[in-house]
DNA sequence: CAGTTCACGATTGTTAACAATCTATGTCAA
DNA sequence: TTGACATAGATTGTTAACAATCGTGAACTG
């Protein structure tokens, strides 16, 4: 979630073992959890990378949230009401310390756990699951598309749709929302790639 | 899917061991990919149990279901030019064959299955993939508060929506779907609800 | 007779050794 | 020099024994 670790890094068992000081049943737990959410790839007998997702892909995981994303802020706003907006509120104020800190895995993290929280706002655990996933992926699709700084989540549009769903404007929060994920997309340079980096800096620059 | 095993049943490792003929890793690592699709719930020290939805978890479902399947059969029914409906078509003729032979598990398996593969048509992994959890999720749901026969999917629903996406009716498409939800949801007798099971009989049953 | 405690059996969680598979290096031949 | 092949090392997959935990029932006490 924060681009710590590049796309098809490997993560073999017995670095993350002795990495977080844990037996290789948990790890190889943890390992297939991690693939059931699509975040890492198991290869048979070869061990665990973490996911490269391609073009197709990646417009796929935009595709999706296209079509959850925009009814969910609607129906946010339409019962804006009777719903603890709180957690949102909470959220931006901290997005934007980060921002002024300009703490960038900070930032990256902050900028995706936003949109989970929207759907964590529904109070559905099934919408917050699914957009949790969704959110997740992005972060892998930016971390490998993303033209360096520019990207991510552009400043306040965040805000921008929480306004919108706060003043009960489900028209306005909906197109809000749409032209966010545009940015995001568009943000992207799908021909440039990066190259996969050793597990052993990144993880270790964790702890 | 085919509610052969009854909510809250206890899934006990040795006996499905036994039964499968594999041994406990292969069984532990079924039992966790399960839960984390939440079709089963792993109580520490205690076992796996399959899921036993509430009332609540109910509505949930159905309200995120409410949320993804219109807009995703509207966008079916626009672009049903580029799209190969065969996988539909043929699905509607196994449904009747079904519903003809008065196969009960096959026409429970069939009726959620046409959902899965209504999000298979966009070609969309992961509207795939959230369809097919909601779908299963629905299947434990209607074994629990179904009214035993009359449920399941009302015959030729499934036909309509699907003539309405190929006639590239998008409005149509979406209100036959909406309605077909609110169908199986009103079908739904939310206080009653059925006894657990044993294992032994219902495993042994499927060989 | 009711309630509590203790101990036993059963079940799950963990560990460590073993087997199978793959990658890489080095050798040999064309 | 390049390609194929074989062997060695490393890594993953599996198995079985061991440890920890929980539920149950009996015994005991008030």
């Amino acid at each position: 979630m924060e681009q710590r670790l590049a796309p098809n890094t490997k993560l073999s068992e017995a670095r993350l073992c002795e990495t977080f000081g844990v037996g290789r049943m948990r790890v190889r737990r943890a390992l297939l959890l991690l693939s059931s959410q699509g975040i890492i790839e198991l290869q048979s007998n070869r061990g665990a990378y973490v996911a490269c997702p391609d073009k197709s892909e990646a417009n796929d995981v935009f595709a999706a949230r296209m079509l959850i994303e925009p009814p969910l802020v609607r129906q946010l706003a339409q019962n804006s009401g009777d719903i603890d907006l709180t957690l949102l509120i909470d959220h931006i104020a901290l997005e934007d310390a980060a921002r002024q800190k300009k703490e960038r895995t900070e930032i990256i993290r902050l900028s995706g756990e936003f949109h989970t929280k929207l759907a964590q706002a529904t109070g559905n655990k099934f919408i917050f699951r699914m957009m949790r996933e969704l959110v997740t992926r992005t972060s892998l699709i930016v971390g490998l598309f993303g033209s360096s700084e520019k990207a991510s989540c552009p400043d306040d549009e965040h805000s921008n749709i929480l306004h919108a769903i706060q003043s009960q404007s489900p028209e306005m929060a909906e197109q809000l929302l749409v032209s966010h994920l545009n940015h995001i997309q568009s943000g992207l340079d799908m021909e440039s790639r990066q190259e996969p980096q050793d597990d052993l800096a990144a993880i270790l620059g964790s702890d």
